[in-house]
DNA sequence: ATTGCTGCAAACTCTTTGCAAGTTC
DNA sequence: GAACTTGCAAAGAGTTTGCAGCAAT
């Protein structure tokens, strides 16, 4: 069963529809786990139990160029990927590799506001992203 | 002309205070660069010609371990690092590879006001980190 | 003298690349 | 059929590891 959501996106962008790419494309909008190359490829393999690693980055690197998805900053030098969607942040755990997404207009708000009243030197601001580190208190097992 | 504030670090941690540490701890108080492993590398074969980037790995690993320097966030796989000083934040280049310190006491007490009113469910915030993507207006050639 | 660090080399992990065969439009 | 994507394999970049010899305490 095809993820329409997924065909429509690559379709909007001009990119020949393959099923690798539906499947990659799915994985990222549902994963909701800011996957690495080689976390999509093991779910990739549950469809496609053969695919190539080198097939899922060159995927990843369409996906980037395209803005379907963006990179998220790690700082254990494994590229990690979030699907774009509305403005939010990260919530960054200190035990785990686990990164969560944080929507929060209110703060958002609140820092356009500071950062216009407040301009830095030499420097002109695109976009302001807030990391938060800290510990989950929920019981999930920590995921990659 | 050894740095004597590099010295008293090591002292303090407890490490062993050996030329080469005093070195790549004098390059990273000194650059403002957040270099990675290969700049700092580089810098250091300035006065110790034949160092292997293992060495430099290891040494930063100690500092790491022992709280000298932190990583910094990049979402290119290449690990960055940050010497440990007061809270501060980082400007990403949207043009280069350049991240700049930014600090701001006024902008921390807004976000630690912020969040002590609006409690993220399950997550217990350590740290707060703004990243501010952007451009800078300087001349300064690109640096990593 | 003991403990721990450096230097060297090999290995490992993640990512990129080249090219032939196959797919999409 | 033209243009592009996939699959495979090899190569590249950054990082880690093991161990012998050496330096710091």
């Amino acid at each position: 069963m095809v993820n329409k959501t997924a065909v429509r996106i690559l379709v909007e962008k001009g990119l020949k529809v393959t099923p690798q790419r539906i499947a990659v494309l799915d994985i990222l909008l549902n994963l909701e786990n800011h996957p690495a190359a080689d976390t999509i490829t093991e779910y990739l393999r549950l469809n496609y139990p053969h695919v190539p690693i080198g097939t899922v980055y060159k995927i990843l690197d369409v996906f980037l160029e395209k803005g379907i998805v963006n990179k998220v900053q790690t700082e254990n030098g494994i590229i990690r990927f979030d699907p774009v969607t509305e403005k939010h942040h990260h919530l960054y755990s200190l035990d785990s590799e686990r990164i969560e997404d944080f929507y929060d207009p209110q703060l958002n708000k609140i820092l356009e506001d500071y950062f216009s009243k407040n301009q830095i030197q030499n420097f002109k601001i695109e976009d302001i992203k807030v990391h938060l580190k800290g510990r989950f208190t929920d019981n999930l097992k920590s995921i990659k």
